[in-house]
DNA sequence: TGGGAATTGTAATCTAGCCGACATTTTAAT
DNA sequence: ATTAAAATGTCGGCTAGATTACAATTCCCA
């Protein structure tokens, strides 16, 4: 892939912004790049030589698969998120696989090994990824912390209201959301059975707080949700 | 407070093991210290400035309050384990408080700005910080997980595995651990009610399993538990 | 355009474990 | 020693939500 491309791909990820032109530079050398069709398995964490990845475009969903074969949403990866080995420390142990839910995808990665010899080199920039990565520990922090003191109903709202916030485009007080996930998927990441999610989706939507379909969500009143 | 038994205190601890003589004498300068006895509340995190701190003796727990005035246990602090501010980012929002568990405890701590200040002079020491960080966000994903999907049962079990290995001594089979939990404070970490813990403590006790009192925990066969 | 797969809808059971309501024991303080 | 405050022990009722079991829809693509 073309040099210069790769580059404004990275220089656009806020991460990268405080770097010189040379420092992007050898970023760029070590970096590999990655396109994929929805529904595909991208990324075994296991498998492969430990990474960072960054994702241009697109969605994916990272899934937990335990001993018994449960599997869990770990995370939904979005534009412009970081995601792999983020501890800077390689993890033999967990099982886990990407799939890509939007209808394509690009990913940049680099090697952890690369990357460390970068982030030495730029103190500025183990900085400002050390936040990035304590942003994402906070989240995660308070989504599970919500998971364990809420009960399914206030973790829907919850996630509907981050959603929104995130990704809706919100006319006056209603949001219409972009829906690439399935209930199930949904009902995976507030971890509650499908039938529970579906459920309590139908009876907002009895109610009229809520719209919902395939393609989208719209939130009657993002205020009073 | 002496800045030789400071520098001490802190060289002891491995994140500034790779410094430098020099470097050691700037985060000294930067340093705080503090003493405080059981049951003592030593710092709450929004109200002051925001701080990193290094547990240098003892154990303390840290308490979360919700709206609702539940208590929940985010986390248990032991001798040389960091707590605070530790994703560099202040956090107006959360309402937490730390409590020492043991005797006493010996805390030393700096000011965020200026711990931000070295890390940036010595990217080793950001790396290694960076990685600090990350391994304690695998091990609440970890914790987390577990709250999720398996039952209290399991949760008890896995807690204590976990406590064994990290403070047990082990003799054969057989591991000892030194108890400054209450039930209450187990119950909180496993995320269950005050009154199922003391029925699972009492039914493994029954069977044979463990036994419980308020000086130790004795774990018949660590490797059957 | 048809048919299989994925997704969604609905209902009836069943259970872990929360909660309230005590009794009992241990600890610490005066 | 006395007593108040923590910590522990025990029990039955209650409920959110998992689980099982199908039906109905919608999507996809050959």
């Amino acid at each position: 892939m073309d040099e210069d491309l790769k580059y404004w791909y990275l220089r656009d990820h806020k991460l990268f912004r405080t770097l010189s032109f040379k420092q992007m530079k050898q970023l760029c050398i070590i970096m590999g790049f990655k396109e994929a069709k929805k529904g595909e398995v991208i990324y075994f964490s296991s498998s492969d030589v430990p990474r960072i990845f960054v994702l241009k475009k697109g969605n994916i969903k990272i899934v937990a698969v335990d001993e018994a074969g449960n599997e869990t949403i770990k995370d939904i990866i979005k534009k412009g998120d970081l995601f792999g080995e983020l501890t800077l420390e390689a993890d033999g142990e967990s099982n886990e696989y990407a799939k890509v839910l939007s209808d394509d995808v690009a990913i940049c990665s680099f090697l952890l090994s690369d990357f460390e010899e970068v982030l030495l080199k730029n103190p500025g920039l183990a900085l400002s990824y050390t936040k990035i990565v304590g942003l994402k520990m906070k989240r995660i922090k308070n989504s599970y912390s919500n998971l364990i003191s809420k009960d399914a109903k206030t973790r829907l709202v919850l996630f509907l209201k981050d959603w929104a916030e995130k990704e809706g485009v919100q006319i006056g007080n209603k949001v219409i959301i972009e829906n690439y996930l399935t209930q199930n998927d949904i009902a995976q990441i507030i971890c509650t059975s499908r039938q529970t999610a579906t459920q309590l989706l139908n009876e907002m939507e009895a109610k009229g707080t809520l719209l919902y379909n395939r393609k989208e969500i719209i939130i009657a009143d993002i205020t009073t949700l």
